[in-house]
RNA sequence: GGAGGGGUGGCCGAGCGGUCAAUGGCACCAGACUGUAAAUCUGGCGGGUUCGCCCUACGAAGGUUCAAAUCCUUCCCCCUCCA
């Protein structure tokens, strides 16, 4: 089973993170006998990291449980000038405290899934401020500017792809490559890092990393991609109304994030299975051999296996449980995003156009009420048909009311 | 600096004086069918609404007109070619 002679590259290879790799022969034989330093760069422009994060996140807790050392960079230096790739507006620039501010946010996460400290294969956090904040021009055109060539930035994919289709591409961005370049070269002279690693659209810049750290220290670097991970559809995980797949519960509770893998396709469980838990690759397997419904008792152990890695084993169960209840037994977990009122706001009545978009249900009272129009709101499980309709002492008589919007998306109305 | 072309809703992209809150595609939401899946079909998709309408919006600001995303002026930004 076992085509390489690391755990490292075997975990990687078997488990779907593969996608491209400098040289993975070498790799794989230095990772045999050695304990390799690898990181990862993400941006501090939100306090939140995103689920298009996770499959590097996942990387790097590879790393460490195949005994190895994993870095998460964070851009505290390059975010100050703004990535501009892909944006069409330019971003407010973020100063020192918002970004510090954001970084502690992150490394909570990060937390979850690393263990940090100062041992042989203790996960470190770095911020590329340290070093790029103290960068002087002239002197850094000199030392490392001289080893890009127009010609080869050129013919990178990033760039060409802009320049055939007419977009802008700004000077800044055209450095923003050698910036990432350098960072890798900083992190082999601090901490002996010799393997930088990302999503297949970081290659280029990955690539020129490599290359620098050969002509600036002689050094022997990897580089290595993961693919892009979309559903089996072809959509890119994580867009839904109700925005990203945020990893910072204060911007996504646990019990959204669950729903989100419990939602999963049918066709994606075993591949997420591998990327996004830590579940043995046997176990996965009986899983994967499930057909039809069946495939649902799949879907609930992805969901709470993923939840347990980020937020916690029992906030992963009580969503499990929120969702039973609501979905198998059709009364309502605790879970749920829950308004509480006092006896006088409900003995009066409160709108359920009100209470929708306190919810965060309908984003606008106008949404809500095509929603009730369209016959997709219920109170108590029954279809709310006046748009107008109120909430009263006596719907809460249970302890609490059910508002859903749709099958899948239900808030409590309580007496405080 | 000169000559052309362009900036439209989350994205792509039509419209080029009224019938335009703006065709179409993508994305998204809901309904039907189901398994909290996919595919398919149907409806919706700026905000408010006493459902009559009222606001806000086609890069920005002015102007012409009964009427402007559409015409004019100035400004900002982008692209191509020339210097």
């Amino acid at each position: 089973m076992a085509t390489f002679k690391s755990e490292l590259v075997n975990t990687l290879s078997q488990r779907g993170y593969s996608h491209q790799c400098t040289d993975l022969d070498s790799l794989d034989a230095k990772a045999a006998t050695s304990v390799i330093t690898g990181y990862v760069g993400y941006d501090a422009t939100a306090d939140s990291l995103h689920i298009g994060n996770l499959v590097s996140i996942m990387m790097l807790r590879r790393m460490q449980q195949t005994g190895h050392r994993p870095i998460a960079l964070m851009g505290g230096g390059t975010t100050k000038i703004g990535d501009p790739s892909g944006k069409d507006e330019t971003r407010s620039l973020l100063d020192n405290a918002a970004i510090n501010a954001n970084i502690a946010e992150i490394q909570k996460t990060f937390d979850r899934f690393l263990g940090f400290g100062n041992g042989k294969t203790d996960a470190i956090l770095m911020n590329n401020a340290d070093w790029l904040d103290k960068l002087e021009y002239i002197p850094f055109l000199r030392d490392v500017g001289r080893h890009f060539t127009i010609n080869r930035m050129l013919t990178m994919d990033s760039v060409k792809l802009r320049l055939e289709r007419e977009q802008p591409l700004t000077f800044l961005e055209f450095n923003y490559m050698i910036l990432q370049g350098y960072d890798f070269v900083e992190l082999f002279r601090r901490h002996g890092c010799t393997l930088q690693m990302g999503g297949s659209d970081q290659w280029g810049n990955i690539v020129q990393g490599v290359d620098l750290g050969r002509r600036l220290s002689n050094a022997d670097l990897f580089g290595f991609t993961t693919p892009l991970i979309t559903t089996s559809s072809g959509a890119k995980m994580g867009k839904t109304a109700a925005g990203a797949i945020w990893l910072n519960p204060k911007r996504l509770a646990p019990y959204d994030y669950y729903q989100f893998w419990r939602n999963t396709e049918d066709a994606d469980v075993g591949r997420f299975m591998k990327l996004f838990t830590d579940m043995p690759l046997d176990e996965i397997a009986r899983y994967e051999a499930l057909q039809g419904a069946e495939i649902n008792e799949g879907k609930k152990k992805l969901a709470l296996e993923t939840t347990a890695l980020l937020h916690g084993m029992d906030n992963a169960t009580a969503a499990a449980e929120t969702a039973r209840k609501t979905f198998e037994e059709g009364t309502a977990g605790g879970e749920l995003p829950t308004m509480s009122l006092n006896a006088a706001e409900l003995a009066a009545g409160i709108s359920v156009l009100d209470v929708l978009v306190k919810l965060s249900m309908a984003e606008s009272k106008g949404e809500a009420r095509r929603l009730i129009r369209g016959g997709g709101a219920k109170l108590n499980d029954v279809k709310i048909e006046d748009e107008n309709a109120l909430i009263r002492t006596a719907d809460v008589a249970s302890g609490s009311a059910k508002l859903s919007a749709g099958k899948k998306r239900h808030g409590l109305v309580k007496l405080a």
